[in-house]
RNA sequence: GCGGGCGUGGCGGAAUUGGUAGACGCGCCAGAUUUAGGUUCUGGUGGCGAAAGCUUUGGGGGUUCGAGUCCCUCCGCCCGCACCA
């Protein structure tokens, strides 16, 4: 026998192991896709990285996930794309231009080339033959085409709005980018401007993207309720109001939106918007209503600021015709709280059954007219209470409605109003188009020319790309294209004469709203996409990334493959049809005695259990669990992990017990722990090569449950990667190489079982750890490589078990614990349940009124 | 306020249609190996109890032979949206 104890001590070597494994598939073109009509694709897609410079664990997570799957996918016979590119445009670039006086181009390129090294070095299974940046103008000339394509479908237009301006990234934002009030990467609170944007016509489909949100199983319910409430669907009425006496003022009346149409005869008032025009024409001969208009546009929008803020407004001087009562005026009001961007801009209040028009009734002591009696409330004694009602009722003090209910009264005032010609039931919609003018150097330039006489003229298509001037200075803030001293002018394409080029860049959202259909075919040179690749392998099988994106990105990418299918490219609505949205990576954080954030490596523990500077030995207080973040120096490098540990320790760590959608915990103890584990199988490995075995004897009873653990294993370790599962895989993988190593083999026929089972796990924990899966199967004398091999099949004769335990329990409790042959017969089972002391003990002696048995599980003696 | 989700040991988390709660990992305790640290191995580890046993899934109630799982109710936490008419 060979004495194996030295080199088992040799330890897995995975600076040694994984470069070495890298090179293989790389030579070997594994991860190389063909589009292949005759097998079943499978498209595994993470969200492409913004090239910051570095990797972070949020990456080493979202990219694992992807992997295996990828991994997994490809040994169940998919023929799986599974690529990856650079989301490359956008402001850090210029900000980094403007610090540190490097060419955005130079910049980003130097972290591309950085972060593609520090992502091969985690063996990923990605083609990289299909990578592409943004800021290409290979990938970009193909956006400025289909924006002239949608340009010319009506689907991107341009004209003047409000829009929302922030001042630190000198930029307009789309609504979908202003959290809270303030800009989505900035963080500072926008202004409202102004001016004139292209925007892209989402609302063409606010419909179509909603409903089809029903056909997304594979999405989570939390990101398809996101999206809904985004896209915010309402049914209601528009409702025009004729003024009463001097009409000049508005002489088609005002209009208003309303889903509460059974309350008009409560209704007391109208109210417009301090944005609406017919405030703005008022103000000029008014100035308490222009004071107030400025004095609504100062004030925040801010949710705290919008829970203080009192609804106030301030009166036209004008009056309208209530439609169903003849004689009967409303005043019309300017008010702080009616949004010119909803519904019309303008609205009638009801006081008794909505909040804040109760509000602003009683604040100007205006009516408040119950027309709705509550559920269980008598009609006949109806009061107006300390707030508004807004439930469903009978209809009173309401004319024709009386007596009606809600839904009722709606459709009936509808019905009229229709009748009459003065307004028309309307669905309405939260969802705005999306304004993609950037004020920016580093995005796609917009391919139109403005002519003084022929307009706006798209760029001829033999002339593109417009591409961006490398010959550009960023100390003035701003836009540097439009700095730019001659790049603006050209040429009109029509007439000729001197004209000017658009210096707005598009939103670099626009650039990931179509790249995972440019990875199906990004050799095309002369179409964004060809067609018959696009079909193969779109839609994406498979999308994994962060909730953040839960409404921009996801939504955008919805309509855009909505927009690409009218302009020709693709039969296709939706671009994701499984979407897995990962939990955040955090860590501790730590601050020193100044208050400062540590990083975490600063930080060791002493052996009085306190926290101290690693070098000045200064206290240090324990904060709670953050996002890996910058601001709080709470990140741990994944090159430094890969480097101590390797990448197979790092992925194998990212699937470990934290469930993939909920946050994890970044944590020494547990990087140990998954390094202590390849350690481990790599011992169990050696172990078995040194011992082979011979198949073909009798094996022993212990070899037969072991074959029966692995069986089971291959099977319920299958069905958890089926389900995104992935910590309760590892688990069964533990278990597995927990029961390996337990096992003693007897005889020559044992350790054949064992090969087996050592040979299996290999294959399983492939996609998870591939380097150290590929150096095992090399040492085992596996055929070929291990990312080469099908997906093992678990034996169905092997997945059950011939005995089976089966708890006894005694009016509910459990007494004892039956080891039985499996379906026995439940008489046999009752017998040997009754027989048991401890049952008996239970029992004592009182009649046994019944005896429940549930087959193979469990027995329940009642007394 | 509206919408989505959650509450299980010291910690992360497991528990098919209701059927042995706490798999697996981390941490911790004890022992062995090692010159020592580290590594590795063995055993233990929800709580109370010497033990038999009792008790335990945020609190309370219910349905059931049987509830972490279903129903009612209360409490707490997280996420998203929000003057949307």
């Amino acid at each position: 026998m060979p004495e194996p104890k030295t080199d088992l001590n040799e330890r897995y070597n995975p600076a040694e192991v994984e470069p070495k494994w890298q090179a293989t598939w790389r030579e070997r073109n594994c991860f190389r896709a063909e589009a292949d009509p005759s097998r079943p694709k499978y498209y595994v897609l993470e969200m492409f990285p913004y090239p910051s410079g570095r990797i972070h664990m949020g990456h080493v997570r979202n990219y694992t996930l992807g992997d295996v799957v990828a991994r997994y996918k490809r040994a169940r016979g998919f023929n799986v794309l599974h690529p990856m590119g650079w989301d490359a445009f956008g402001l850090p670039a210029e900000n980094a231009a403007r610090d540190k006086k490097v060419h955005p181009h130079e910049w980003t390129w130097a972290n591309i080339r950085n972060m593609k090294a520090e992502l091969q070095s985690m063996g990923l299974s990605l083609d990289w033959d299909r990578e592409f940046a943004t800021c290409d103008p290979s990938y970009y000339r193909h956006q400025q085409k289909l924006f002239l394509q949608m340009m010319k479908a009506g689907l991107a237009y341009r004209r003047e709005s409000w829009v929302n301006w922030d001042p630190v990234d000198h930029t307009v934002l789309a609504n979908e980018q202003v959290i809270d009030g303030r800009g989505w990467r900035s963080g500072a609170v926008v202004e409202k401007r102004q001016l004139t944007q292209w925007f892209f016509r989402i609302t063409e489909w606010s419909e179509q993207l909603l409903a089809a949100l029903d056909g997304l199983e594979r999405w989570p319910d939390r990101v398809k309720a996101m999206q809904t409430q985004w896209i915010g669907r309402s049914e209601g009425l528009r409702l025009t109001f004729d003024l009463a006496g001097d009409t000049t003022a508005a002489p088609d009346g005002i209009t208003v939106y309303t889903t509460r149409p059974d309350t008009l005869f409560g209704a007391s008032f109208l109210a417009i918007s301090a944005e609406h025009p017919l405030a703005h024409a008022l103000a000029k001969n008014n100035p308490e209503i222009a004071a107030f208009i400025e004095e609504c546009r100062q004030s925040g929008t801010s949710e705290e600021e919008l829970e203080r803020a009192e609804k106030r407004g301030v009166l036209t001087g004008l009056t309208v015709r209530h439609p169903f009562i003849d004689g009967h005026t409303l005043p019309v009001w300017v008010a702080n709280f009616v949004l010119m961007e909803y519904g019309t801009g303008a609205i009638f209040g009801c006081p008794a059954h909505d909040q804040r028009d109760f509000d602003f009734a009683k604040k100007y002591g205006l009516p408040i007219l119950p027309v709705v009696a509550p559920a269980g409330v008598d009609p006949a004694s109806v009061t107006v209470g300390p707030e508004a009602t807004v439930g469903d009722g009978v209809l009173i003090n309401s004319g024709f409605l009386d007596g009606m209910s809600v839904a009722e009264a709606k459709r009936a005032v509808i019905d009229r109003v229709e009748a009459a010609g003065t307004g028309e039931a309307t669905i309405n919609f939260r969802l705005r188009d999306w304004g993609l003018s950037r004020q920016r150097y580093w995005g796609c330039p917009i391919p139109v020319i403005h002519c003084t006489a022929c307009g706006i003229v798209p760029v001829p298509e033999q002339d593109l790309p417009v591409k961006l001037p490398m010959d550009v200075t960023f100390e003035k803030p701003g836009n540097a294209l439009d700095h730019h001293p001659t790049w603006k002018d050209v040429a009109c394409p029509e007439c000729g004469k001197p004209a000017r080029r658009e210096t707005d860049t598009m939103d670099t959202f626009v650039d990931s709203s179509w790249y995972f259909a440019r990875f199906a075919s990004s050799d095309a040179d002369d179409t964004p996409v060809r067609p018959a690749e696009f079909d193969y392998w779109l839609p994406v099988d498979q999308y994994i990334g962060g909730i953040e994106h839960a409404i921009l990105h996801l939504l955008y990418s919805r309509f855009f493959t909505r927009a690409m299918k009218a302009c020709g490219h693709g039969d296709l609505d939706e671009p994701f049809d499984g979407l897995f949205t990962q939990g955040m990576v955090t860590h501790r954080t730590y601050r020193g005695a100044d208050r400062r954030w540590l990083y975490p490596v600063e930080v060791v523990r002493g052996e009085d259990g306190t926290l101290r500077h690693a070098e000045t030995g200064e206290p240090v207080t324990e904060g709670p669990l953050e996002k890996m973040s910058k601001s709080r120096n709470n990140t741990v490098d994944p090159g430094a992990i890969i480097g101590t540990y390797g990448a197979d320790t790092a992925r194998w760590f990212m699937l470990s017990d934290s469930p993939p959608e909920r946050d994890l915990e970044w944590s020494d103890e547990g990087v140990k722990g998954a390094w202590r584990f390849m350690q481990r199988l790599w011992r169990l490995i050696r172990a078995t090569v040194a011992e082979p075995g011979h198949a073909g004897a009798a094996r022993s009873e212990a070899g037969t449950t072991l074959l029966q653990t692995l069986h089971r294993t291959v099977q319920d370790f299958t069905q958890d990667l089926d389900r995104f599962h992935f910590n309760k895989a590892v688990a069964r993988l533990y278990e597995l190489t927990n029961a390996i190593d337990r096992f003693e083999p007897a005889d020559e026929a044992d350790r054949a079982v064992r090969a087996e089972a050592v040979s299996v796990l290999v294959r399983l924990i492939a996609p998870m750890t591939p380097h150290l899966a590929e150096e095992a199967w090399a040492m085992l004398g596996g055929a070929g490589l291990v990312v080469d091999q099908p997906w093992p099949e678990a034996d169905p004769a092997l997945v059950v078990q011939d005995t089976v335990s089966i708890a006894v329990q005694v009016t509910g409790k459990k007494r004892a614990v039956l080891t039985l042959p499996r379906d026995a017969d439940p008489k046999d089972v009752e017998a040997a349940a009754l027989a048991e002391p401890n049952v008996l003990r239970a029992i004592d002696g009182k009649p046994v009124r019944k005896v429940v048995v549930v087959p193979n599980r469990i027995v329940n003696v009642v007394v």
